[in-house]
DNA sequence: GTTGTAAGACTTACGCCGTAAGATACGCTG
DNA sequence: CAGCGTATCTTACGGCGTAAGTCTTACAAC
């Protein structure tokens, strides 16, 4: 009847992610169905799955759209090379804060990438110029691996500590990676051969919780030095 | 057929939310469905109804069951009282991994407070334990809230800083608060207070947001200052 | 032109989910 | 024995993701 004149696609992946990211964002991600994702396209729910295998692969599709966002707004993720060896903290919160202004247009994400993780090429380059903006400040491998754990939930607008595997790299994959995400491969290559027993979860998560609670404490512990008596 | 015996209930709200909480941890968050709890606990699924009103009544007392459980780790909710000013720090540090040891054996609790929020009295009395500590270390109200939001994803193991709404307390909520967690509730009085505006939304999520971050990135130098060149 | 092929949509149906509505079995009290 | 409240079961509905198969169209080869 509504007389659909061709099979050149209307619909593609692209087109389909940015009407999920659209109603993700009016009607919250638990309006996102396929069915409604589909009456938004124009089009019937099995129609979709001719371009995305499943609803997981939308969801993931959404993550790596927003972080090409997030890389818009913070103006590229290889950070430009450091001048300033001490400029590294100030150009690291700016990076976060820029991330969060995104992450604020689509509250749901944080949620999103608790459940699904964040593990595209966007979201690794994104971490990627985090741990180069670090090395250019002089930080070891070791203290930037710590730094990323401290920091997760301000980069991410969420953390979830409490993971029971530290999702070791395969080799191979490491090298796919070192194209992709150069500090962040060279930091795990490193951090990964000091540990003797990396078969899995080569990150100590228990370490790594108390690290970022002693830094959170002992600031605390300044900041409360400095209130006025 | 089965020639069930009585009327008397051998389903309780406390036998439901044990077998729930059971359900979880071994089969994950996603197993636990109204049609295989019933099962684990020898039922029918519209059984459960009659005890709890709904599956999100579920969840919110699986929230509640393992704050119960926090407080049996970390020896009760109100704090024995401080004989030493300066030690709230370590205190509060106990309390934090005393938690989280028992958010480890529940690791799919994190998401349900996040999608559910912890707004239980057992959960309430433990963020109470939480300010009184910090009271009594000698923080003021303000500081005390701020810290509160800085380590919110340590106490919990997750964080969604992302929140659209404050969640203001009315006038009336924050008399009953104040039976329960008098500590909190006498910082809700004043930090509210001093906001003129706060018709909702009382916490500056961008202020807190930032505090936090800052807080990590000050410790993150000191740790590179300390770094073996 | 006719026909083959494959892209890109649609149709139907299945097994899950939470739960509304109501029926049923039992013990207790009059 | 009658009636009532309690606790459970039965049935059914609408919505979910998606497996399987079908239909329409554009285009290339003859």
């Amino acid at each position: 009847m509504p007389q659909r004149s061709v099979a050149r696609p209307q619909l593609t992946r692209e087109s389909v992610l940015q009407a999920a990211l659209q109603l993700a964002d009016r009607d919250g991600i638990e309006a996102l169905t396929m069915r409604a994702l589909a009456e938004q396209l124009g089009v019937e729910a099995m129609s979709i799955y001719y371009h995305l295998p499943n609803k997981d692969a939308i969801l993931d599709g959404l993550v790596e759209v927003v972080f090409a966002e997030i890389e818009h707004e913070v103006g590229g993720f290889p950070p430009p090379p450091a001048t300033d060896a001490s400029s590294w903290a100030p150009t690291l919160r700016e990076r976060i804060l820029g991330a969060r202004r995104v992450l604020l247009r689509h509250p749901w994400l944080p949620n999103v990438m608790n459940a699904r993780g964040a593990s595209g090429p966007n979201a690794m380059r994104h971490v990627d110029g985090v741990v180069g903006i670090m090395r250019a400040g002089g930080m070891s491998h070791d203290l930037i691996h710590h730094s990323l754990h401290a920091i997760g939930s301000r980069m991410y607008g969420y953390v979830q500590e409490l993971s029971d595997d530290g999702a070791t790299p395969a080799p191979v994959e490491l090298e796919q990676l070192a194209a992709l995400a150069p500090h962040l491969a060279a930091m795990l290559a490193e951090v990964v051969h000091d540990d003797p027993d990396s078969t899995l979860g080569w990150c100590d998560d228990q370490t790594e919780f108390e690290f970022g609670l002693d830094l959170l404490l002992e600031g605390l512990e300044r900041r409360l030095a400095a209130q006025p008596a």
